[in-house]
RNA sequence: CGGGGUGUAGCGCAGCCCGGUAGCGCGCCUGGUUUGGGACCAGGAUGUCGUAGGUUCGAAUCCUAUCACCCCGACCA
């Protein structure tokens, strides 16, 4: 490809309202264009690293045996309505009607389109397993879309649906998927991990997320250096810190802290580390009585010890909560506890609360917290002498670094991660509402097993950037850079040797199936190297009449410091050595 | 949805407080000189000042409404 039949338009400053390193440099590189809040064109030179993208990910479902089709970005509101997401899916859900008034949804996901696609095809457990995907857009009405193509509100997912005959077959399926992601991310050069994972508002009980390791990313992951273990810090299991309760060694007393809401404050003012302190946490549950009218919330106190935090994800799964929850609000604090926010404790209520107690507090003695008195907290409190014994101890908190690890192989650690995949296993969530069944060998229905497989494809391309970049701009893995290779020609419009050199190995790399693009726009060294280094190609060959004098040219890879000088007859071969392109997986 | 902020040339911004008919840098066009890290000189083009209404002899500037966008929060896979 020559520069002259493609299309660069770089920036050297980034739009104003661009707040993220990857959408600031896809828009000054020229990658993506905003259209809308959350709605972007993805010009050429994007669109290229995209194609790159889906092309891997075709391979490898493909190798997986994963069957492509393609569902309407438009579907019928009556399948959501079997499903009940009609109802349940929110204003994320974009609603449209057409000319009759008939209602239709803008899809955010397909569940829905292919289990009918299933119902209506499937008949036989010898069809089975099948694994239907598509590569389409999406939209999802955020409230706040943001960080450019990683939370847009328009954006493209390849979305995968399985159908299996029982849990074991589904388990297969969700196993040759997991392995086909690790492939796919493997491929594209990207620094990830597989991280257990909640299962969220889409049920079921097997999930996986892949997420691209990054310190801007959104997600928190819990990992152990010397296991397999990693989690999503929503689901990480925290093991008790304290395996065993001493005794009591000092008395409870009621001390003074007057303006000390928080157990930071607390403990500094006592001189007492910090994990001697508890927090008290105060959720509120909404209930009704059979007819649906609602009764007063139910309040719940939560002890965390101080330097810890409540995890919402794990509190929505104790009986009480799991049918949903809020932070309680100040009267309903004072009207149980008798007291505003930051001196609360468990003892001395004003009237009785649900007790929940994280497993690390279960075994502390000789701790802090509030006396349920404006100003006061208590010190050396035990469980047992000074109040009852805890009912109900649960993992209630956000693992930290430095636990230890659920598998009991070690110590934990905290990265930061993008949520490029997930995997889930489904089971009938969609094919009982929907009633999708087969025939079994025993001639009766069964509902179809299911589980679904995403990958956000344009997040991916923000992801990469975000793992992947330097002061000067992008830098792109191989496999899904726009191009692999650049040549810079100096003084491509006015020095025959060098056209005639850069032309020449221009053909020579195209021959050879590299992706390469001449840079012929005759440009200053400085422009052309400013704008290929923003834009992220990993590969350049810069070509000069004072190396031609030698027979030379210059390589540089974007993350080199110097340029290698390199003999124009071996120019070819480095460069195709240079370039990692790992293959396919055997398609079956 | 709550709080805060911003809309002026393709991009970044000044001008607004204190009303007098729009400017700077980059980019773009023409010519010339240059040519190994975002060149220089000369000339040039580009604006319904987000939109609508109002005040005024006169509005980018003051007032009202509205829209869009951004940030924080809430919400949500």
């Amino acid at each position: 490809m020559r520069l002259s039949n493609f299309f660069l338009s770089t920036l050297r400053e980034a739009p104003a309202d661009a707040d993220v390193v990857s959408q600031k440099l896809m828009l000054r590189a020229g990658m993506i264009k905003k259209l809308a809040s959350g709605i972007y064109t993805y010009m050429p030179m994007g669109l290229r690293s995209i194609r790159k993208i889906e092309k891997i990910i075709h391979e490898e479902m493909a190798a997986a045996g994963a069957v492509e089709l393609l569902m309407p970005v438009i579907q019928p509101a009556e399948l959501w309505m079997e499903t009940g997401r009609w109802q349940k899916y929110g204003p994320e859900l974009m609603r449209v009607k057409d000319r009759h008034g008939r209602d239709f949804i803008v899809q955010p996901t397909s569940e829905e389109a292919v289990t009918d696609i299933a119902r209506n095809e499937i008949k036989s457990y010898r069809q089975l397993p099948v694994n239907f995907y598509h590569i389409q857009t999406k939209f999802r009405d955020e409230r706040r879309p943001r960080f450019g193509v990683m939370r847009g509100r328009e954006f493209t997912m390849k979305d995968a649906y399985s159908f299996d005959r029982d849990e074991a077959g589904a388990a297969k399926s969700y196993d040759a998927m997991f392995k086909a992601y690790q492939r796919i991310f493997t491929r594209m050069g990207l620094n990830f991990r597989a991280v257990k994972a909640d299962t969220g508002a889409i049920g079921g009980s097997r999930s996986h997320e892949f997420q691209v390791i990054a310190d801007t990313g959104e997600d928190a992951i819990a990992f152990c250096p010397d296991s397999d273990f990693a989690a999503n810090i929503e689901l990480a299991e925290a093991l008790p810190l304290l395996t065993t309760r001493a005794s009591p060694a000092q008395a409870m007393m009621k001390t003074s802290t007057p303006g000390r809401a928080k157990c930071e404050d607390v403990a500094t003012l006592l001189n007492l580390p910090l994990a001697q302190t508890v927090k008290s946490i105060v959720l509120a549950a909404e209930k009704a009585d059979e007819k649906g009218n609602p009764l007063a919330a139910e309040v719940w106190l939560l002890l965390l010890r101080g330097d810890h935090e409540l995890n919402e994800i794990k509190a929505a799964k104790i009986a009480g909560l799991n049918k949903g929850f809020r932070f309680a609000t100040e009267s309903e604090i004072v009207e149980h506890f008798g007291c505003k926010p930051g001196y609360l404790g468990p003892i001395g209520l004003k009237k009785p609360v649900q007790l929940v107690v994280d497993r690390t507090v279960a075994n502390m003695r000789d701790f802090v917290s509030g006396a349920n008195e404006e100003d006061f907290h208590f010190t050396g409190v035990n469980w047992s002498r000074d109040l009852p014994e805890p009912a109900l101890v649960a993992d209630i908190r956000n693992v930290v670094a430095g636990d230890p690890s659920p598998d009991g192989k070690g110590v934990l650690e905290i990265q930061r991660g993008i949520e490029v995949g997930h995997v889930f296993y489904l089971g009938t969530v969609y094919s009982a509402p929907m009633k999708a069944t087969f025939l079994d060998e025993d001639g009766k229905p069964k509902l179809l097993e299911m589980g679904c497989y995403g990958i956000g494809v344009t997040r991916l391309l923000g992801a990469a950037i975000e793992q992947n970049h330097d002061d000067k701009g992008i830098i792109w893995p191989d496999a899904i850079a726009p191009f692999e290779v650049v040549i810079c020609p100096l003084g491509y419009d006015r020095n025959e040797a060098v056209k005639a050199a850069a032309d020449h190995l221009h053909k020579e790399l195209m021959a050879a199936g590299i992706d390469v693009i001449l840079d012929d726009r005759g440009e200053r060294p400085g422009v052309m190297f400013a704008d290929w280094e923003l834009v992220g190609v990993p590969h350049r060959v810069t070509v000069g009449d004072r190396g031609l004098k030698e027979n030379n040219v210059e390589y540089q890879h974007r993350r080199d410091e110097k340029a290698t000088v390199v003999p124009v007859p071996v120019i070819a071969h480095l460069v195709k050595s240079k370039i990692a392109r790992l293959a396919a997986a055997p398609s079956e």
